[in-house]
DNA sequence: GCCGTTTTCGGCCCGACTGTTTTCAGTCG
């Protein structure tokens, strides 16, 4: 776990906030913007290197190394010190609001003193921010919209946050003294793609050691309650994390228990009941005699209560409890069946790592092909031309032939790609001579979010009737917490696919999750097929793909259902799209 | 503040949209 990365990247992005709210330098908030960009995505860990190989990390230069030196020797920089003392946290943290940006929330704490989400909500129904120079009516509805949105997630944190927070808890206390097992539970267990607090269960003869190393853990912050049975505590992120502890005997009900969802526990309970049996977090118990029946496993409260394993992905009362008493639960797709990722981006755009790095990671992985797949120049932003992605092309095939020789199984296949820009009639970047040369075109929209109803699906089909384009990526452009998914009749899309044979991609990475699970439970009917995708900008990005796994089991998608688990033949096969050839 | 080179300073992702303004600043991807 690259973490003093992260701290770095997040200490160095305030920074450039910081900046930029300030009013200064433009150009030194973007070398800030990329040095922790490039920080957070580098392989290796920078609490261990020192300024001459911190330089060596891209956009990190001798100013920056040396504050990162700074860092460790000290636990702070001084000069991100002295921009904190200048502003108030809270004015940082209005920039978090979708349409109100650094030079706004700067105007709004300079002229009406507001430093909070709360005031600003108060000021604007009070009509106070109209007054302001370059403010009126339509920027505060826009803003209330903006903090509604970002209010709708509540306090709960992205899965890749909580799943760091949970894994690290778990590495500390498997390592004490009478600690029998140790599992997380509750959402995140069920891949839930937003966390309100982390359940930790352990199971363990002697509560009060697990308790107290609980307690004292580097990321504890705040004690807020602390029992025999159960201990809460708040990490300094601010996330409440909950450790239950439990006889070993217990462990199967309590894992089931605390591992929910509410309406799937209420389901399995009826059951219980139904059998003249009662479902605890304690176990099994035969309501007469009060005698426990089992609870050691949860494979054993199942079974008792005549239903197989239901993976805990499935557990939302969405029908498992049914398919599975029927014996027809789907045997879900796993991570380990994934054979390549098909949607990835190198330093040739905006990714952070060169396409060699990018394929050397992807080859640590296992995987038996692996599609780059840059952005096209309509992103404009991206500089891309025709030039620059033929040289790549020829890049990419050296190393296929290279990768491809290597290992036992055949190696690693390489297939050249890109990643399309859908504009608001649906066309894309190229004409179809040119997309013809790729392995593989994803395609997505990256602007123009707002476009109607009608004139939103019409694009989408028409991309999906273009003869090159293999995978729609990140199909509602949401971003959880942020911006909304675009308003278009995804039924109609769902059946474009499955008519012209476009799979739909789930994005893998945390902050979208896009598709999520209930728009894939509803693909699904119509036959479409799926592509879990990292949409990588750095090598560390490719292990997202758990979480794109998790949002595919959810939406209940068994290997079959998913393209990159295929053989490379059979992939070809589909991205041939029934064209001749 | 970083980078690349035209080697020591100039350029740095470009375009569109929105809401305000009355010619443009701010925000976003």
């Amino acid at each position: 776990m690259a973490r003093s990365n992260d701290e770095v990247a997040a200490l160095f992005a305030e920074y450039a906030d910081l900046i930029s709210i300030t009013g200064g330098d433009a150009f030194r908030t973007r070398t800030y913007e990329k040095a922790a960009r490039s920080i957070g995505g580098y392989h290796a860990d920078v609490s261990t290197l020192d300024v001459k190989g911190l330089q060596e990390i891209p956009n990190v230069g001798k100013s920056i190394a040396e504050k990162i030196v700074e860092y460790f020797r000290t636990g702070q920089v001084s000069a991100v010190e002295e921009l904190r003392a200048k502003i108030p946290a809270g004015v940082r943290r209005l920039t978090a609001i979708p349409t109100l940006g650094p030079k706004k929330a700067m105007a709004i704490y300079e002229e009406l003193g507001i430093s909070s989400i709360e005031e600003l909500a108060d000021a604007i129904h009070e009509e106070r921010l109209r007054d302001l120079k370059g403010f009126g009516p339509k920027t505060e509805e826009n803003i209330l919209h903006g903090i509604a949105l970002l209010q709708s997630s509540g306090d709960r944190v992205l899965i890749d946050a909580a799943m760091d927070v949970a894994e690290d808890v778990l590495a500390q206390l498997s390592k004490v003294t009478g600690c029998r097992r140790c599992a997380y539970a509750g959402s995140l267990r069920r891949g839930r793609e937003t966390i309100g607090d982390i359940d930790i269960l352990a199971a363990a003869e002697d509560s009060e050691p697990l308790m107290r190393a609980f307690t004292e853990l580097p990321a504890t912050s705040e004690v807020i309650a602390h029992g025999t049975t159960k201990t809460s505590i708040r990490t300094t992120k601010g996330l409440a994390v909950d450790l239950r502890v439990v006889p070993p005997d217990s462990w199967g009900a309590a894992l089931q228990y605390f591992t929910g969802s509410k309406a799937h526990n209420i389901r399995t309970r009826e059951r219980a009941v139904h059998q003249g049996l009662k479902l605890s977090e304690y176990g099994l118990f035969d309501v007469e005699s009060g005698e426990k029946i089992v609870s050691e496993t949860e494979e054993d409260v199942y079974a008792r209560l005549g239903l197989p394993w239901i993976p805990p992905t499935l557990r939302e009362d969405r029908g498992e409890i049914e398919a599975g008493l029927r014996d027809e639960l789907p045997e879900l797709v796993q991570e380990s069946d994934i054979r390549g990722d098909l949607h990835t981006h190198t330093d040739l755009t905006d990714g952070l790592a060169p396409l060699e790095e990018m394929v050397a990671a992807a080859a640590e992985r296992g995987y038996a092909y692996y599609a780059i797949t840059d952005h096209a120049p309509n992103l404009y932003m991206q500089r891309m031309t025709d030039e620059r992605m033929l040289a790549q092309r020829m890049r990419v095939r050296e190393l296929d032939e290279e990768y491809g020789r290597r290992g036992k199984r055949g190696g690693m296949r390489l297939l050249h790609g890109v990643e399309l820009n859908i504009d608001p009639d649906g066309g894309v970047d190229w004409p179809d001579d040119f997309l013809a040369d790729f392995d593989i075109c994803v395609a997505s929209v990256h602007s123009h979010f707002n476009q109607g109803h009608d004139a939103m699906t019409q694009r989408f089909v028409r991309a999906c009737e273009n003869p090159y384009i293999n995978i729609i990526g990140h199909p509602t452009t949401r971003i959880i917490g942020k911006r909304p998914g675009v308003d278009a009749d995804l039924d109609a899309l769902f059946a474009a696919c499955a008519r012209t044979g476009t799979a739909l991609e789930i994005n893998s990475h945390p902050d979208r999750l896009d598709l999520n699970d209930e728009h894939i439970l509803r693909a699904k009917r119509y036959g479409v097929k799926f592509a879990i995708d990292s949409d990588a900008h750095s090598t560390l990005h490719l292990a997202h793909l758990r979480y794109g796994v998790g949002t595919a089991q959810r939406g209940w998608l068994t290997k079959d259902d998913v393209i990159n688990t295929w053989p490379l033949t059979r992939l070809r096969r589909f991205l041939r799209k029934g064209r001749a050839g």
